[in-house]
DNA sequence: ACGCTATCGTAC
DNA sequence: GACGTACGATAGCGTT
């Protein structure tokens, strides 16, 4: 196939599913209540493979419609003797539809044709548009569309193993004769499962024979004079209904206006394969869901154009797509003056880029009506206009924090978000955390049936009390920003490529020449190959070198190459991630730098942090705090770092009731010292560094669900004795066991677990048959609890707190949240009002019955708070 | 040139 | 196989 063109591929969708159903019929896949699902497996397993290997720009799948068709009205025994489709194949058909429909998967059916009329209708449009057309079937009926720009894609048959593309060579390679001459050769063998008689005593042979001859039926029948009396007999026996027969294995592609086909609407990019996971777990196939995955497109939703013009046209069955008109500031106002308070106002901004806190506004485009879309130009009189009206507005959109951000650095800033599509679409699932664009109609149009959803679930309430107006303070920290002193990190920066260099120059001189250090691969060469380093663990395409091999070479060895190498990873780490990307984040209009927080990126509930990601500035090495340290507050102010103590452990001990656990929060004030105290059986008082070491890694281990391997490894003894210390805090914390053994059994009978506020997260995996996952899933959902319960009091807090610094009508302003951490940049006038408001808010978010302890620190820097 | 996966490392 | 949740840099391979 030449290159250059744009290509439809066209599945026979029936072909497929009949294929895949007889494909396993001695040994059918089975969903997990026994029924068989083959048809359903073969079918999606061979469109994803079709998108995954042969990356079509368009793809279609051609139904046939149910009932009598054309050919039926031509010849009323047309399929007659086809035998009734197995019941538990025509069961599949209706799942195979309605998982087409959720995926958007462009498919194709219309009433009263059969799906090779729609493939050859298709295929002529395509060709008149200068596309090629790719076919995926193996009914050779289809063989007759074959042309220059016209292929078959044929699944492999018996010892074969690949699809196979046919054009014209290949089709006459195969059959003997050429694609034009196919409707003639399946005229003269006649097709008995469709009931349609050929010329009875010519097979297969004598057709090739006969055509190569005469070329055409026509010709044939024009030159019967010329041929032997046996042949001139079975001719005449045929003539009456050969050319019903040949009019029934004709492919029509004039029998309905094809002005209905829309390429744009068979897009790959429009599939959701998001959806398509999900229903792959439903029926129990991992492989298919796996395979869903990997097909989701990489590109996170703010970079996909949110413009309607240029996004490809998306028809939503049964919801007919907006039209878009351009409107005057003089229209707005006038419609805007028709609605009444409280009215659900969709809106939608176009950008210049990619990023709301660079580029300008190309258009705002508003809706009160599913079905229409206006769009105004970015003017003053338009802002004007929107600014005196949306404030009695419930304002309504996707991912509302972006857009509401572009809006108010164009000066509007009366901005409520009232419901956030994206937001309810997560907290349906919180698994799913990229999503496609949609315009405004759409999200109205979607908005009844994600609060419906979000009422049945129960999640209604933390969707407008908590994450809703969460999301409008997290813009607000997105917009105000924190300096960078760049000077600072510019310094750093210096001395790091100086020490970073020094160590490449000892190592190639140790090793004797030079590669790459950033490469793993070439690096184990170095290790373990040329040096004769002894190995550990493995990844998947051999030894790894991570940073637990090399401290392990470094002790146990005397080569001092794995002590230079565990240097240069923290070095460069430091350069590459930090020094050389932040100062390219600092806005040049604001001078500072603007994370985005996701507040869909998580299926526990927590935020994440990208563009950069400030939830994983360093702390825990000394040169890393240097990072930290060039995080500054403006001229007159102070940071201010407020972070819950323990939090995720306060939490489990809420959540589990345990009484111990309890005791030793209220009675000491070290947990890891009472924790130590008890499972060694010890005074607190006479506690060893060591002892305590041990019981803070076991607290943290408990709620990642960590194995007495780990903790042997961590803390370098004997698993046996891990294992004893595992045994015995369980047997000291049995309220903890008992909640970790009651959440597993919920979690696998219920297929989801709930936090303390109600955010849901579906874990199918915990119905699993591999021991592995099912362990991960297991650890998963008792982690869940407790990490997105913590979560959730984070996020009551920075309500409350929002709250009450506006009523306090400080200046003070939340910039960044750490999980367990809030920092404020705060004027030196305001330090102790805000530390007193702060403290009351995070320490009065949630009533545990262990008390929630805040620890708040003041700093020209951030690096000096902690 | 671009996209995907593997490996590694940072945070809580 | 063995510790939960993230984001991001780099290498290396494959595709366009």
């Amino acid at each position: 196939m030449p290159d250059k063109k744009r290509r439809v591929f066209i599945v026979d969708g029936y072909g497929q599913i009949y294929r895949s159903y007889f494909a396993f019929l001695t040994n059918p896949l089975k969903d997990k209540d026994g029924n068989n699902v083959s048809a359903v497996f073969g079918f999606f397993n061979t469109v994803m493979m079709l998108v995954r290997q042969y990356r079509p720009e368009y793809i279609v799948v051609a139904m046939d419609s149910r009932g009598k068709t054309f050919r039926h009205e031509m010849y009323d025994q047309y399929k007659a003797n086809r035998d009734k489709t197995p019941d538990d194949l025509h069961a599949q058909v209706p799942i195979i539809d309605d998982f087409l429909d959720r995926m958007n998967i462009p498919h194709y059916e219309r009433q009263g044709m059969e799906a090779d009329d729609i493939i050859a209708t298709i295929a002529r449009k395509a060709s008149r548009e200068g596309m090629e057309t790719v076919m995926v079937t193996g009914d050779k009926d289809l063989l007759q569309l074959v042309r220059d720009d016209v292929f078959a894609l044929r699944p492999p048959r018996k010892g074969e193993k690949e699809y196979r593309l046919c054009g014209k060579p290949e089709v006459e390679e195969i059959f003997g004769v050429r694609p034009d001459q196919i409707v003639d050769y399946l005229t003269i063998l006649g097709d008995s499962s469709d009931n349609v008689p050929g010329i009875s005593g010519i097979g297969e042979k004598g057709a090739v024979k006969l055509l190569s001859e005469y070329q055409s039926l026509d010709n044939i029948y024009s030159s019967i004079g010329s041929m032997s009396k046996g042949i001139q007999a079975k001719l005449e026996a045929a003539r009456d209904h050969i050319e019903l027969s040949r009019n029934l294995v004709t492919l029509r592609d004039d029998v309905f206006d094809d002005s209905e086909i829309d390429f744009e609407s068979f897009g790959v990019s429009r599939i959701d394969w998001r959806t398509g996971v999900g229903l792959f777990r439903g029926i129990g196939s991992e492989n298919l869901a796996k395979a869903a995955e990997r097909l989701i497109p990489a590109e996170d939703f703010t970079l996909m154009p949110e413009n309607a013009t240029e996004a490809p046209e998306r028809e939503v069955p049964g919801n007919a797509k907006a039209t878009t008109r351009d409107i005057s500031a003089m229209e707005l106002k006038d419609i805007l003056s028709k609605t009444m308070d409280r009215d659900l106002l969709a809106i939608d901004v176009e950008l210049s880029g990619d990023d709301e806190m660079k580029a300008d506004l190309a258009s705002i485009s508003i809706s009160t009506t599913a079905s229409e879309v206006l769009r105004l130009q970015p003017t003053e009189e338009v802002r004007d206009v929107l600014e005196g009206w949306m404030g009695r507005l419930r304002i309504v959109g996707q991912n509302l924090k972006m857009k509401k951000k572009a809006l108010r650095r164009w000066g509007l800033v009366d901005f409520t978000s009232y419901a956030d599509t994206m937001l309810a679409s997560w907290l349906l699932n919180t698994s799913q955390t990229k999503f496609e664009a949609e315009d405004p109609s759409e999200s109205l149009g979607n908005l009844e049936r994600l609060e419906r959803e979000l009422s049945e679930k129960g999640l209604q309430d933390i969707f407008h009390n908590l994450e809703m107006p969460l999301s409008d303070i997290l813009c607000s920290m997105e917009y105000e920003g924190i300096t960078l002193d760049t000077g600072r990190i510019e310094d750093f920066g210096r001395d790091l490529e100086k020490e970073v260099l020094s160590i490449q120059h000892d190592i190639y001189t140790l090793c004797g020449y030079e590669f790459n250090l950033n490469s793993p691969k070439q690096l184990q060469e170095v290790l373990f190959v040329e040096r004769n380093l002894p190995t550990g663990k493995k990844t998947k395409s051999g030894f790894s070198t991570d940073s637990d091999v090399l401290e392990s070479l470094a002790d146990n060895t005397e080569d001092p190459v794995p002590e230079l190498l565990l240097r240069y990873r923290l070095l460069s780490k430091l350069l590459s991630t930090y020094v050389n990307a932040l100062p390219t984040l600092i806005n040049p209009e604001t001078g500072r730098v603007h994370t985005t927080f996701l507040q869909t990126g998580t299926a526990t509930g927590r935020l994440s942090s990208k563009n950069p990601n400030l939830q994983n500035i360093p702390i825990r090495t000394e040169e890393g705090r240097r990072i930290r340290d060039a995080f500054v507050p403006k001229a007159g102010c102070r940071l201010m770092s407020a972070d819950y103590s323990q939090i995720e452990l306060v939490v489990l001990s809420h959540i589990s009731g345990d009484i111990n656990l309890r005791n030793a929060f209220l009675h000491g004030e070290d947990v890891h010292r009472e924790t130590a105290a008890l499972i060694f059986d010890e005074f607190p008082e006479m506690v060893t560094p060591e002892h305590r070491r041990a019981a803070k890694t076991i607290n943290f281990g408990i709620m990642y669900g960590m194995s007495a391997f780990r903790l042997a490894r961590d803390l370098k003894i004997p698993r046996k004795d891990a294992q004893r210390f595992i045994d015995s805090y369980f047997e000291q914390y049995r309220g903890v066991r008992e909640f970790i053994e009651q959440t597993k059994e919920q979690a696998r009978r219920d297929g989801f677990v709930k936090t303390a506020q109600g955010h849901i997260r579906y874990i199918p995996e915990m119905r699993s048959s591999n021991k592995t996952e099912l362990a991960a899933a297991e650890r998963a959902a008792v982690n869940t609890i407790i990490q997105g319960t913590a979560a959730e009091i984070m996020k009551k807090a920075m309500i409350s707190m929002d709250q009450a610094i506006k009523d306090a009508g400080l200046k003070a302003k939340m910039l960044l949240q750490v999980h367990d951490e809030v920092i404020f940049e705060v004027p030196e006038d305001e330090c102790s009002a805000l530390e007193d408001l702060v403290r009351r808010c995070m320490e009065g978010a949630a009533k545990l019955s262990v008390p929630l302890k805040v620890g708040i620190e003041f700093g020209s820097s951030w690096g000096e708070m902690h």
